[in-house]
RNA sequence: CCGGGUGUGGCGCAGCUGGUAGCGCGCGUGCUUUGGGAGCAUGAGGCCGCAGGUUCAAAUCCUGUCACUCGGACCA
């Protein structure tokens, strides 16, 4: 029976839900392991999804005044040494480079864990007049960075991701950058992916390794974790004076730039997979969805019935639909099954019945089936899929509710950390012993950001009890 | 990095008191089927993760190693 099938395939959320995320990302065939640990095939139907996220990311930095650049795979070992908290930061993390052919190099270099040095070491060569400002740099590349524990998507040795890089004259220009990037990707996030995030700056004790401050939007998993979907960071002139950028500025004298950089990985296609999956495997947004629409023809040896099929495919296509018409062997409950496990949200039967009638099925991933006239039919599709797609940012957004708890105590934070999870929201003087404090009570609770959303909550730090006017996220991250 | 589990055709597994590999699914071909993972027939495909060792003989026992996976620690 289908069901059977279906459950012998995908282990279920409930019962585990990491054994439910390998099975889905395997069995949507979206990744295959290499024989390298963490590096991740990433198969056609992933990088179609990222090849989309790429093009709404790409066209949105062009329309910002960004441009595309490629740096180096390689950093020499005295030049990632120069900013002293970035170093320290990744050094743990970064894989060598000792030999070229059998010789082994006078100074070993470093495969990219990330690009700021030699963003820097370049901004260093070009920047010299306030003529030359601003820079705003992006480039699409793939990082190395020897981790322990790898995951699918969540945690890669190498992965893709784009990092945008850019030097300004003024202080405030680069703060503002990196609040405008943020609410891009929030945009992405929210508009294009239907997660729901929260928008808010680190504490001191999570931002990056040499920023000033870090951003970030964080969305919720539906086990009740977080998942930090973008950061972008504000980082002064720290870079700028450990790398000696400097620009004369309209009045003669030599002043050192401002700068920001930014980033969102692959690391994201995970959090759309575990935020809105279920049993039956994947569920995609209309609007990062590879393919929108599958056709599935019934009794499609019976005359007539591919060919209406390819007339309709052709009539969704010319309407903008990103739609695909199966017509191979396998059986019509095959089929069905197959899509709903790769999460195509639209799915459009087509048999004798229907052609005599003038209609199709459709029937909606997130739920429903319906009759559809094909006359009109490159009208209701649209239609069904801008459903779908606020159907399925709704039901995220009432999960990401519902997983908000408030505390005032540090019991109480460590009762809900422990029971259920999700993120908690409390009043927090500032302190970094108190983060600790809760990580070490909670076993690795850690706050998420502050967010630009501020309420008032009470007058005291639930963790330490002293005076706070600051509420703060906490919780369980990937 | 610490602890548990697993590596045998593409996938899932059996075989582990040693004797040279088997099942289901999938795959190829043919016919019949087609509204929730179709049926019959026939065929192809594996030096058992890798490296050592014990033995007349190793998928099986021993040692090492690598990978995947779960949990923990760590983590822009």
């Amino acid at each position: 029976m289908a069901d059977k099938k279906q459950v012998e395939a995908i282990t279920s959320m409930e019962e585990d839900f990491a054994q439910w995320y390998t099975d889905v990302v395997k069995k949507a065939e979206l990744i295959d392991y290499s024989s390298v640990k963490g590096c991740i095939v990433l198969r056609p139907y992933a990088y179609a999804l990222w090849e989309r996220i790429q093009h709404y990311m790409d066209t949105r930095f062009k329309e910002t005044g960004h441009e595309n650049v490629y740096m180096p795979l390689l950093i020499p070992e005295s030049l990632l040494q120069k900013e002293k908290d970035h170093v320290n930061g990744f050094a743990p993390e970064v894989a060598w480079v000792t030999h070229g052919g059998t010789e082994q190099l006078a100074e070993r270099l470093c495969v990219r864990p990330t690009s700021e040095t030699l963003f820097c070491e370049h901004y260093a060569h070009v920047v010299q007049s306030w003529r030359d400002l601003p820079k705003l740099y992006n480039q699409w590349c793939s990082v190395l960075r020897w981790e322990k524990t790898t995951r699918p998507f969540l945690r890669h040795r190498e992965f893709l991701w784009q990092e945008g890089h850019t030097a300004h004259a003024e202080a405030q220009e680069a703060v503002d950058e990196a609040l405008m990037i943020l609410d891009i990707y929030a945009e992405l996030a929210e508009d294009v992916l239907a997660m729901p995030v929260i928008k808010g700056r680190k504490t001191e004790s999570e931002k990056f390794a040499g920023a000033q401050d870090t951003y970030s939007i964080e969305c919720m998993m539906h086990d009740g974790k977080a998942l930090q979907a973008g950061t972008t960071h504000y980082f002064g002139d720290g870079f700028a004076k450990a790398f000696d950028i400097t620009y004369t500025a309209k009045d003669n004298s030599l002043r050192h730039v401002f700068q920001s950089s930014w980033g969102v990985s692959t690391r994201i296609i995970g959090g759309i997979i575990m935020t809105h999956g279920d049993d039956s495997g994947l569920v995609l947004p209309p609007r990062i969805a590879p393919t929108q629409v599958v056709i599935v023809p019934v009794a499609s040896h019976k005359p007539g019935v591919l060919e209406k099929a390819a007339e309709v495919e052709k009539n969704l296509k010319a309407a903008g639909i990103r739609v695909r018409l199966d017509s191979s062997d396998q059986s019509p409950g095959w089929k069905f099954a197959e899509y709903e496990m790769k999460g195509v949200p639209l799915r459009l039967e087509l048999g004798p019945r229907d052609i005599e009638a003038g209609r199709c099925v459709l029937a909606k991933r997130t739920g429903g089936k319906e009759e559809a006239s094909l006359e009109g039919l490159e009208l209701r599709v649209p239609e069904a899929l801008s459903e779908i797609q606020r159907a399925m940012y709704d039901k995220a957004r009432k999960n990401l509710d519902s997983q908000i708890s408030v505390a005032l105590t540090l019991e109480e934070m460590v009762t809900i950390a422990q029971k259920r999870g999700g993120f908690i929201k409390t009043m927090w003087c500032g302190g970094a012993e108190c983060e600790e404090r809760v990580k070490d009570l909670t076993g690795g609770m850690k706050s998420r950001n502050i967010p630009f959303e501020q309420e008032r909550l009470g007058e005291t730090c639930a963790v330490c009890g002293k005076p706070a006017d600051t509420m703060l996220y906490w919780g369980f991250q990937y």
